[in-house]
DNA sequence: CGGTCATTCATTAGTGAATGACCGGTGCCCTAAT
């Protein structure tokens, strides 16, 4: 099997990027497999191009359902006919022949709340499986814990496929979260290929203030001062459309990007950062997965982030094209309040828990009636089958002592006083092997580089009425 | 931690100040009620 001939014929690529033959050629000799390799790598090609080889199906568990969807178009657009996704999305009608026909797909895309489902499981029992993936892995870690424990499931329907070989992909993961991933993913031996993170044209800034106001015209200047496109990330939602507002009212496109949106909304705002017509976007932690777009040159945090691994993957979007990129962390006292209960407050209670132990994890009601929060109750449940009471509460406790250690380590960020470059590196159980010239806010910063790319604003172009309305109606 | 909203109080009537409670982020799922 010639692989550099399989990439020519199948992308039109005459070569492969670090990583990805050694990850290829791993899966094809049978081996299971954590591919930590940095965003823009081309993790996609590491299942496409095997599953050109592989006799059977290859399932791949994806965290949301956009990214499903954008796959799917991907692969469809390559000439690929026999992919599906099986989610919410799925009309009643489809659902008959898709189960009919299960076994004639190639690709088979589904969400980690689907994958465990009990029906669901009884249908892919029927089929081959040669592959199961694993797309953003640290979803696992991140994720599973408190917010969508399914996601700890996955291995639990792999002897009901008979034990395909698995592949778990992601960009970011410190030894701790591979651990998880293993651990989780039940893989004996994996093979392990981890390319180093750090990305030499992201340059680290923090600033720190005394006060909001102060944090409010510091952006002013430096989005005068700095053209897009670039990722404002904020701590709350109404925090993320406040700062839109504030853009707008300079004169400086941008719009807002939350949770709290509609589905179509939030494809229509993703849709125009991405075609260049907004310069900013104004975010809470959720824009971000699956979007590619190459030329983001400034990453602002306006308050701080929940964890050095979603500091990492939200900074990690600026710059992909190679060319310099500002990650500017904003801090001002008191931020860390906010950081602090965002972090805490999702854990179970000791109340919730004992409530979903005295009625079971089928007490749903607990849920309807406000008594235990959803994912506090699903968090519960599934530990419930796993730990006596007691187990469970000190499993929640081990739980609230890593968070803390998650907030402490972000804290750190903005309090150090040494390489910033270094600190994050370090952070993710790596050296750091050399430093750029513009390094971070503690080595100097030449913002030349960033100023040169800014054009003055002259092609500034008037707001459409949905964008006017948009700005003005709160959502 | 900081903001927002509801309650309380002081009192001669509607309002303003003060206090306290609560909330804040990420997404699957096809439920139950329109």
């Amino acid at each position: 099997m010639n692989l550099d001939e399989l990439l020519y014929s199948t992308y039109g690529f005459s070569s492969f990027r670090p990583g990805q033959r050694e990850i290829i050629e791993r899966v094809l000799a049978g081996e299971d497999v954590i591919a930590l390799l940095p965003t823009g790598m081309g993790k996609s090609i590491c299942y496409q191009l095997p599953a050109k080889v592989l006799p059977d199906s290859v399932l791949i568990v994806s965290p949301l359902l956009s990214l499903m969807q954008d796959q799917v178009a991907q692969l469809k657009k390559m000439g690929e006919k026999s992919v599906v996704a099986i989610n919410s999305f799925l009309k009643p009608e489809d659902k008959e022949k898709i189960w009919s026909k299960l076994h004639s797909y190639k690709f088979i895309f589904i969400s980690p709340e689907m994958l465990v489902q009990p029906f669901v499981k009884q249908k892919l029992q029927q089929i081959r499986i040669s592959l199961l993936v694993a797309d953003e892995a640290h979803c696992i870690s991140q994720w599973g814990f408190d917010f969508r424990p399914d996601y700890l499931r996955i291995s639990e329907i792999l002897p009901s496929l008979r034990f395909p070989q698995v592949l778990a992909l992601t960009a970011t993961a410190t030894d701790k979260v591979t651990e998880e991933i293993k651990e989780y993913l039940a893989l004996e031996e994996p093979y392990v290929y981890c390319h180093p993170m750090d990305r030499k044209n992201i340059v680290y800034d923090t600033k720190k203030f005394e006060d909001g106001r102060e944090k409010i015209g510091f952006l002013k200047d430096f989005v005068l001062k700095f053209n897009g496109p670039g990722i404002i990330y904020a701590g709350t939602r109404k925090k993320s459309q406040e700062l839109s507002l504030l853009l707008t009212e300079l004169g400086i496109s941008s719009a807002f990007y939350h949770g709290g949106m509609e589905h179509q909304d939030r494809v229509f705002v993703q849709q125009q950062f991405q075609n260049g017509e907004l310069q900013w976007i104004c975010s809470t932690n959720a824009f971000g997965m699956g979007v590619h777009i190459p030329n983001i040159r400034h990453v602002i945090h306006f308050q701080l982030p929940t964890s050095i691994e979603g500091y990492v993957q939200e900074v990690g979007r600026a710059g992909r094209d190679g060319k310099p990129a500002l990650a500017t962390l904003l801090y001002a006292q008191g931020d860390e309040g906010l950081l602090e209960s965002l972090v805490m407050d999702d854990l179970p209670t000791q109340h919730e828990i004992e409530e979903v132990f005295r009625h079971g994890a089928g007490a749903t009601h607990l849920i309807d009636q406000g008594i235990v929060r959803e994912t506090a109750f699903r968090v519960v449940s599934y530990w419930i089958t796993k730990l006596p009471l007691e187990g469970v509460v000190r499993q929640i406790e081990q739980l609230r002592i890593g968070k803390r250690h998650q907030a402490a380590k972000i804290k750190e960020l903005i309090s150090r006083q040494q390489c910033l470059r270094k600190y994050i590196v370090e952070s993710f159980d790596q050296q750091l092997s050399e430093k750029p010239k513009n390094c971070c806010i503690l080595d100097g910063i030449d913002y030349s580089n960033f100023e040169a790319f800014s054009q003055p604003q002259e092609k500034r172009l008037p707001l459409e009425w949905q964008d006017r309305l948009r700005v003005i109606l709160p959502i």
